[in-house]
RNA sequence: CGAGAAGUAGCACAGCUUGGUAGUGCACUUGGUUUGGGACCAAGGGGUCGCAGGUUCGAAUCCUGUCUUCUCGACCA
């Protein structure tokens, strides 16, 4: 990418807030745009890295043997009102955007299990279907009553939701397990530690459920951790009635042990049961030539939130005020920003179409009259993680590849340099 | 919905107490200089001071209402 095309504005860091830096940075750059509180849009530096993040769920997921599909985002009432839950997500929980008009009344997905056992309860109708996941990637709608944290608790938002189908409560204990090691691959490769704790089940239903929390200081939960036997919980269940079971199933002896953390979940996953197969009465047929339920999973994770923690989870500061973001090599999407002064314009431009056919995501700063002092400390807003500076030190043989993150300069040959950054991680 | 704060140029803010021509910094435009870690000089453009009503000769400023945003709760991935 050229930067002239994005036409970042210029701003001010001395104006930058002090809880979500690096979102506030691309609010002021224009590459977050509120549109009303909780509801945004984004920039080609959010969405690339948004395709970024997606590519790694698809591919675990894929591995896993999932299908992806997509579900409508506007969805009828009445297959809310066949699970029963459209008051409960209208008037009890108000949580669901409602449109009604002179077709009928709808809803903006907040979540789409109606969708999914539908869906499937047509394509699975035997045994022999069966155990089948569905997923999808999608923006999904919630009444949040106060937005906050930016993409953290936005109203709209980007979230993988799959379904799972399976024969028995015992199937679908495994595709539940099968889903957590999945999880922990999916967070694994995005580089962020994950704690998969314990949790309520709310509105979604079912019996068992578990959350993915990354610790965070902005986050909003608090999480109790054992970093020993790497055990976790939400601390909100140690205000439940019944919180001396979950204490007893994760092998607790002394809460004391455990240490609170802030942090933010980024991962919810459900075992359902026969909730929705038996509310909405969708049902396949056995060995035995009977109606059955299916057994059903729900499993979310949001992009939307994961963006938002690499983001701030990596922030840059100079002199302790912030300077911009720095985000991991092998999450960024474009990996390397190139800089130069009028005298190397010609092998600027022939590097970044190097990079650009080796398929090495660039930017060029090809903007006119700035200083490269100016140009330098932009590679910082956009998160790039290394740059390289074509300025008066260069010599024309090596090339000073600059990782933002921790300032370190490694000298790459000319003829080495694309090979460097498709070996580098 | 409960508690608090704020709405003045694209952004950050001053001005309001004590009513009297709309301000500052950054950004933007034009010309010139500069070019390795947020430069400089000169000129210029942009705001019915959130909205509505009231008081007044006169309101950004005082009064009433209303809307919006932010922070903290309640709710939630």
């Amino acid at each position: 990418m050229k930067l002239s095309r994005l036409n970042i504005k210029k701003i001010n860091l001395n104006d930058v807030a002090d809880n979500y830096a690096g979102q506030d940075i691309l609010m002021k750059l224009g590459e977050l745009y509120q549109f009303e509180s909780g509801i945004y849009g984004y920039g080609n530096i959010w969405t690339k890295l948004e395709r970024v993040v997606e590519d790694i769920i698809i591919d675990e997921l894929d591995k896993a043997g999932c299908i992806q599909v997509e579900f409508p985002k506007l969805q009828p009432r009445k297959i809310w009102d066949q699970s029963k839950r459209w008051d409960m997500y209208t008037k009890d929980g108000d949580i669901m955007f409602t449109l009604n008009n002179n077709l009928g009344e709808y809803g903006l997905a907040p979540t789409a299990e109606e969708c999914a056992t539908l869906f499937g309860a047509n394509r699975l109708p035997s045994y022999k279907n069966l155990p089948t996941t569905y997923y999808q990637i999608g923006e999904k709608f919630r009444k949040e009553i106060r937005a906050r944290g930016y993409l953290f608790r936005p109203r709209t938002f980007v979230m993988m939701d799959a379904y799972s189908f399976d024969k028995t409560a015992e199937d679908m204990r495994k595709t539940y397990e099968l889903m957590h090691e999945v999880y922990l691959k999916i967070f694994a490769r995005l580089g962020i530690k994950i704690i998969p704790t314990v949790s309520d089940n709310g509105v979604i239903g079912g019996s068992v459920a578990e959350e993915f929390q990354a610790i965070t200081k902005l986050g909003e939960d608090n999480i109790l951790y054992d970093e020993q036997t790497n055990i976790g919980l939400n601390k909100e269940v140690l205000e439940f009635a019944n919180k001396e079971e979950y204490l007893k199933q994760l092998n607790i002896a002394d809460i004391n042990n455990l240490k609170e953390y802030p942090a933010v979940e980024l991962g919810n996953n459900f075992q359902l049961g026969t909730k929705y197969s038996e509310s909405m009465q969708l049902y396949y047929i056995d060995e035995d030539g009977k109606q059955k339920p299916y057994y059903m999973g729900c499993y979310g994770i949001g992009l939307g939130r994961i963006i938002a923690c690499l983001i701030e989870n990596n922030i840059i500061f100079k002199n302790e005020k912030v300077k911009g973001f720095s985000l991991p090599y092998n999450i960024a999407y474009y990996k390397v920003q190139i800089i130069y002064n009028e005298q190397n314009k010609e092998k600027a431009e022939d590097l970044y179409q190097q990079l650009m056919a080796s398929g090495v995501k660039a930017i060029l700063d090809d903007r006119e009259n700035l200083n490269i002092g100016n140009r330098i400390n932009d590679v910082y807003v956009l998160g790039t993680p290394t740059m390289i500076v074509l300025g008066n030190k260069f010599n024309d043989v090596e090339y000073e590849v600059e990782d933002t993150k921790d300032g370190q300069i490694t000298k790459v040959l000319k003829e080495d340099i694309i090979q460097y950054f498709l070996n580098k991680n």
